[in-house]
DNA sequence: CGCCTTTGTGAGTATACAATCACATAGTAA
DNA sequence: TTACTATGTGATTGTATACTCACAAAGGCG
């Protein structure tokens, strides 16, 4: 393997890695019922103020997340839609999962 | 938010931690051609056999692999099909990334 | 100007993770 | 049985990451 095709998969390994992590799929969930500044997604998450700033922050330089000032507030957006398809996907693979655990569980009762 | 959102959470970022690691995108990529024993990833994939027998533990335990026994080899294979799909959008991304990074480069020399 | 609000960030700590080495386990074959 | 192959795992180390606290920076308003 050469060293772009390593770059690659740095590059997507950072993308997923910024998503990765419970309260950074919470802020995407509730970013993806439009923009929102800091102070909302606050009262949105299970996370303290200064958390949240820096899970933004690690989603912004991933390219997940964009943002604009507007007065005091930086008012967050997703990056792109395309992410919550994919969440989409994860989603399903949950229920199948949780589906399998329980007839696991099931079968280990007999 | 309550306990059962909570876990989904938590399940969710479980599954994006076993796949958002370079190795492991690696691992991926090869599997999408088909099943293939440890010796055969080992192989294919830029790291050492022991390491690679912890990511593709990592991954089982996620749901994202599945594995059976040959003899005295281990056949793993993806558990999903739509962990390809998926990463068709992070691939999309990254390009969308690299090219923006290039336009505030391009921008930066004037 | 001072004071407030909103947000970001340095420092410290605790936890988690990747990588490596050496060894253990499981199956095969002589 | 012994020897070999393929794989997994305990222990260790170094590094990264999440979280919190205290403070700084930037803008709005009196």
């Amino acid at each position: 393997m050469n060293a772009k095709q390593k770059r690659l998969y740095d590059l997507k390994a950072d993308i997923l890695q910024g998503i990765a992590q419970p309260i950074r799929l919470q802020i995407v969930d509730t970013l993806a019922g439009g923009e929102l500044c800091v102070c909302d997604i606050v009262t949105r998450v299970a996370a303290e103020r200064s958390n949240v700033s820096r899970h933004l922050g690690v989603m912004l330089r991933a390219g997940i997340l964009e943002v604009r000032r507007e007065g005091l507030k930086m008012i967050y957006r997703l990056g792109t839609p395309c992410i919550v398809d994919f969440l989409g996907c994860i989603e399903r693979m949950v229920c199948e999962r949780i589906k399998s655990d329980a007839a696991i569980l099931k079968g280990a009762k007999k």
